[in-house]
RNA sequence: GGGCGGUUAGCUCAGUUGGCAGAGCGUGUCUUUGACGUAGACAAGGCCACAAGUUCAAAUCUUGUACCGCCCACCA
């Protein structure tokens, strides 16, 4: 007897000398693949591929719990595939999370009391790579300690020169194609980290306001409400429902405010469905330049944009009472000479939704910015006219990308019909620079030669840095940064080697099979990953999206930095075991379904991981001395608990196909313990004591044991792999050497079973 | 305002085509030279949120109600 097996079952000391084990075979790389699965006769799924990149983590921290739970489902899945034959591919990376890191990292260099503007760009890229390096190297570590079985020898980055190639290339093609396109729109700007930012990356609080109905002046007709005074020295129009019966007469005529706090007004009464007759007076103050919804406006009824507020949130009017004012100051004064000039009317309270950024908590200022866009509606002519709208909808559609759980399809659809022009450009300095240069504004005539101003390019968008043909001028960067999400709707196939087309990884493991992130990123990136996809290498970037839910705190919350109710996986992993952990993450939580975390689970599973343990000891210890015979014949009852089995592993593995993990892992916990050890045990006992079918007992328990211990590999890989180990050890005195080395190339008994019962 | 999800044992949650209500933890009783005390055996505990409908049969399907939660829109 082995001496470990006579203690109880010990996580800690197994979990990093198995993964070890595990990385030394080479068998993470689909590559590498075990013998049998390399023969056509031996192996049904032969010629079949089955790859997953990971949803790479941000860069700025450590794992939390959540990542546990998706990377718990995605290294079972990868687990079976493996043993089903197929060359499995789980490639391995991290995000530089852009906006995210960049913050991170100015707020640790304000705790040091430095400021990223005297820092200077290039000192501030260097220490956020560090910070960044750091933070890799823990994830890393981290991933290798839940027993994920990636192939390392592919990682990457979001941001590493690979990527950053395929960037280039991908927003040179699309600029190309007429797709990108740099335009002075209305985006949400944050003053406080002075960027624009996605409309994807605000979140809105609710907060108390006053909202204040007045006139522009003593002659003006119409009442309008509003709750930002400030910004209605910026009006231009005032939009009325067309079926307001009220205002109906004004409908097309203009009027000259020529002092209103010290700025002459232009506005036009405009009609315009969007407006709401029953809030505040129905009538609203347009302000094209300082509101999405005016802006939009003003596009259909072509009104002047002026600029009233600029990036930090400061009025630009020339009247001395505003100028260079806070907006809250401004909005204070323009109040106060409302009241004096007898124009107010009235004042309430409201609750009103503000536009915050979701990073720095800046309030949103919508401005009107030169920014790069993408263009969704756009036809594309070698897409056979689709837009990228219809290129992200088309393969849901027709079922070629399927979604779990599916009622996201519809959420799915609701906000691809809701979507606007794609703004990608960032004015932070961490991420991919966009491959944009401009000339410098004087031309340096080439020596001996002749000058040729007119034919420089003023900007060139270019994967490289250009060089003027006709001067002797440099070209400069763009200083402004793509969108995180720009490089990682690329991510399934920039890691396999594109924009070589050609790539041998491209080729054979794109697209993938699944995709496993959660719901909150449906819209930010899954959506993204198939615009890039069907539009770059006309293909969709994986055939299934597994949504996870989200992890809580046993009273329900979000895990936050601000609540601190964090949990370290690292903590629980030393104390229970990382099967234990990716149990509890997996049983009885299925798709898009968020959970509330609870250690119980974990000690539960533990002592599951335990109870193997002590089953493989009684079951090696009763099986030492017995020779297998060359058939195995069982008595009756046997007979039916080895039919049993046989009908669990064709079920669980239709299961697993179904992405039913939840279930499976359930399953197989409850047939082991209450089937294998309760019954099967308990009654092999009383042969073996009196020696009646001793032998059928004997070949039943040890044929559950090493059947059971494959199946509940994927989802328990430590312990059932150290016992894999140890029978290993043993095989060749005593038993059938069908097997040999790691469990997990095993071969999955599914296709053996069918052959035996067809 | 629009959309979606949830409500099952004290707690956390499963329950796949409708067919005697399940697990873990917790609780109670019993069992220790025996694979396992990080244990085993047994047990208690549920009008499956509420109401109506379809059906031989509903936790499951339909409709409505209540409460909890999430997402989208942003009302000026």
């Amino acid at each position: 007897m082995d001496a470990k097996l006579l203690k109880p079952y010990n996580p800690k000391e197994t979990e990093n000398k198995i993964y070890k084990l595990w990385e030394e075979s080479g068998f993470f790389n689909p590559d590498n693949r075990p013998e049998w699965a390399k023969n056509k006769e031996t192996n049904k799924n032969y010629n079949k591929i089955f790859s997953i990149i990971l949803p790479p983590p941000n860069a700025t921290g450590v794992l939390h719990l959540g990542h546990i739970l998706e990377h718990a489902i995605q290294d079972s899945i990868i687990r079976y595939n493996r043993m089903r034959g197929k060359q499995t591919l789980w490639l391995p990376g991290t995000d530089h999370a852009a906006i995210a890191t960049d913050s991170k990292v100015t707020k640790m260099l304000e705790k040091e009391g430095l400021k990223k503007k005297d820092m200077g760009r290039e000192k501030f890229l260097e220490r956020v790579n560090e910070f960044v390096e750091g933070s890799r190297k823990t994830i890393v570590s981290q991933l290798r300690k839940i027993g994920a079985s990636l192939d390392w020898s592919r990682q990457a980055f979001t941001l590493d020169e690979k990527r950053n190639f395929a960037v280039k290339t991908a927003f040179k093609k699309m600029y190309d194609d007429g797709l990108i396109y740099r335009g002075s729109r209305i985006v949400n700007w944050d003053p406080k980290g002075q960027t624009v930012i996605s409309d994807d990356e605000i979140v809105y609080e609710e907060r108390k306001a006053k909202l204040y109905t007045f006139k522009y002046s003593k002659n003006f007709p119409i009442l309008i409400s509003t709750t930002r005074p400030e910004t209605k020295v910026g009006d231009t129009a005032v939009a009325v429902h067309p079926n307001d019966k009220r205002y109906k007469n004004y409908i097309g005529n203009s009027y000259v405010v020529k002092d209103f706090c010290g700025v002459k007004l232009n506005i036009k009464i405009i009609a315009d469905e969007t407006v709401e007759k029953d809030f505040g007076t129905g009538a609203l103050g347009v302000t094209p330049a300082h509101s999405i919804t005016d802006w939009e406006i003003a596009d259909r009824h072509n009104l002047n944009r002026p600029q009233v507020i600029n990036e930090y949130a400061k009025m630009t009017v020339n009247d001395e009472r505003l100028k260079e004012k806070k907006t809250t100051e401004a909005r204070e004064i323009i109040v106060e000479w409302l009241r004096n000039k007898k124009l107010l009317e009235k004042e309430e309270e409201t609750n009103q939704n503000v536009a915050t950024a979701e990073r720095t908590g800046g309030i949103i200022e919508p401005l009107p910015k030169l920014q790069w866009f993408v263009d969704v509606n756009k036809k594309i002519s070698d897409r056979n006219n689709k837009s990228f709208k219809e290129l992200m909808l088309e393969p849901v559609q027709n079922g070629k990308i399927k979604i779990l759980p599916d009622h996201f399809v519809k959420v799915y659809y609701n906000w691809i019909e809701n979507l606007r022009d794609w703004c990608i450009s960032r004015q932070i300095w961490y991420g991919h620079r966009i491959p944009v240069w401009y000339h410098e504004p004087i031309c340096i005539p080439k020596i001996g030669k002749e000058r040729q101003i007119s034919k420089c390019l003023e900007m060139i968008v270019s994967v490289e840095k250009p060089i003027c043909e006709h001067c002797d001028a440099k070209y400069i960067q763009d200083p402004d940064t793509l969108d995180t999400w720009f490089s990682s709707g690329l991510w399934t196939f920039s890691t396999l080697g594109w924009p070589d087309i050609n790539a041998p990884d491209l080729k054979k493991f794109h697209p993938t099979n699944i995709i496993n992130p959660g719901y909150e990123i449906l819209f930010f990136w899954v959506a993204r990953m198939i615009l890039m996809s069907q539009y770059l290498i006309k293909e969709i970037p994986f055939k299934m999206v597994y949504l996870h839910g989200m992890l809580r705190d046993t009273k329900g919350q979000k895990f936050s930095k601000s609540l601190d109710n964090g949990v370290d996986p690292i903590n629980i992993i030393e104390e229970y075991g990382a099967d234990a952990l990716r149990m509890s993450m997996i049983v009885g939580i299925g798709p898009g379904a968020d959970a509330k975390f609870d250690i119980q689970k974990v000690k539960a599973y533990s002592k599951f991981a335990n109870k193997i343990w002590n089953v493989a000891r009684f079951v090696l210890d009763n099986t030492k001395d017995f020779t297998f015979p060359k058939t195995p014949s069982y008595d009756t009852e046997d007979k039916k608990s080895d039919e049993e089995l046989k009908k669990l592993i064709t079920e669980i593995t239709k299961e697993m196909e179904e992405y039913k993990f939840y279930i499976v892992a359930e399953k197989l916990y409850h047939y082991f313990w209450h089937t294998f050890a309760d019954i099967i045990i308990e009654r092999a006992k009383k042969k073996i004591l009196t020696n009646k079918n001793a032998d059928s007992a004997k070949i039943l328990l040890y044929t559950h044991l090493t059947t059971l211990l494959k199946i509940l590999h994927p989802f328990m890989p430590f312990v059932t792999e150290e016992i894999w180990q140890i029978i290993n050890s043993r095989r060749k005195v005593v038993i059938p050497t069908e097997t040999s080395g790691l469990l997990m190339i095993e071969k999955w008994p599914f296709d053996d079973v069918q052959g035996k019962l067809c």
